[in-house]
RNA sequence: CGCGGGAUGGAGCAGCCCGGUAGCUCGUCAGGCUCAUAACCUGAAGGUCGUCAGUUCAAAUCUGGCUCCCGCAA
């Protein structure tokens, strides 16, 4: 099929990698312009736009939709349908209406459940049994179109939102193609029961709060890592938790209810190293 | 030119300010000891100190360029 590939993180990558390993034609993408971002605030391409470029499709990076002129420059692709990925824009009724097919959604989270922003950490962070990811038919709200399909992934004591942050885009990425063998079924309307929001995560949130319990403290940490990262003060060094498990271990720290301890920690200016590597460079660590 | 930290045997660090023998903790290997341990003892291997140039009798250390990694902020 001709396509129209819209998406902006590296979360989307995956699936439209999986677009063109299936033979589909993809037609042009649409992502994110460049925005000065980073150390030294250079320019930098959307890794959707990065990864397009590599590959010769055309990239286009409107900041609206809105307008007619971008919208009649969409329904000039005649794409047979669009698949939207982490885009980062809504799409006006216009754009929805113009694929032959209409416009697929790929949500890393079982809807209606963690509609939004940041579905993957904040199922870690609310502590969820599982995860997964839902493929919907686009409408104007914010991800509440007709589900097609469902793909589930469960959430252990060992999950990070890295780990599933790649877990969730592979079975995106394969439930996308295989939903694009039937291109014209219909959906399932969400259940208006058990409707939450993931909103965007705040760097404000990340400091660990030693006063809840330990379970919640591990779930923060995991569901903030690697990015933006739990952190806590240790001997007025700021240092970023990047895994941790409940229980007393080398460099462990009280919650509400019991010890938790570090397994993966980070400091300013150095690298991710496990807590035996850590306390060698870092002895007698008091946790604040 | 947003602010800042860093690159030293396999891992984590010290040494740099005040140039002059390559150091620590751990790991690895060999041997010993032990009922036993993340135990202990002995010995060994392993580094052109990120890179290029400069200063110097002498550079990990001082000067300048470059590459790469990371924290903050956006």
């Amino acid at each position: 099929m001709r396509l129209i590939f819209m998406g902006t993180p590296d979360f989307a990558v995956e699936t439209l990698k999986a677009l063109m390993a299936a033979g589909h034609e993809i037609a042009c993408v649409y992502s994110q312009p460049p925005r000065a971002k980073g150390r030294g605030l250079a320019m930098q391409p959307t890794p959707v736009h990065a990864f397009a470029e590599a590959n010769s499709i055309e990239v286009r990076i409107p900041l609206s939709l809105k307008s007619e002129v971008e919208q009649s420059r969409f329904a000039a692709v005649k794409a047979d349908a669009a698949v939207v990925v982490a885009y980062g824009l809504l799409l006006p009724q216009a754009i929805l209406d113009a694929p032959k097919y209409g416009c697929f959604n790929v949500h890393a989270s079982l809807l209606p459940r963690w509609r939004g922003a940041a579905p993957i950490q904040r199922a870690i962070m609310a502590g969820d049994a599982e995860s997964g990811v839902t493929i919907m038919r686009m409408e104007l709200g914010l991800d509440t179109g007709p589900m097609v399909k469902v793909g589930r992934v469960p959430i252990t004591a060992s999950t990070t939102a890295s780990s599933l942050h790649d877990g969730l885009a592979q079975v995106g990425a394969k439930l996308m193609v295989g939903v694009l063998e039937k291109p014209s079924v219909h959906g399932v309307i969400q259940p208006t029961d058990g409707v939450t929001y993931a909103k965007k995560i705040d760097k404000a949130e990340a400091k660990i709060d030693f006063l809840k319990s330990a379970v919640e403290v591990r779930n923060h940490i995991h569901g903030l890592s690697p990015f933006p990262g739990a952190w806590c003060m240790m001997n007025d060094a700021r240092v970023k938790i990047l895994e941790a498990e409940i229980g007393d271990g080398q460099i462990s720290h009280p919650c509400a209810d019991g010890l938790i301890h570090f397994t993966k920690l980070q400091r300013e200016g150095k690298g991710p190293m496990d807590a035996a590597a850590f306390l060698r460079g870092f002895p007698n660590p008091v946790v604040a």
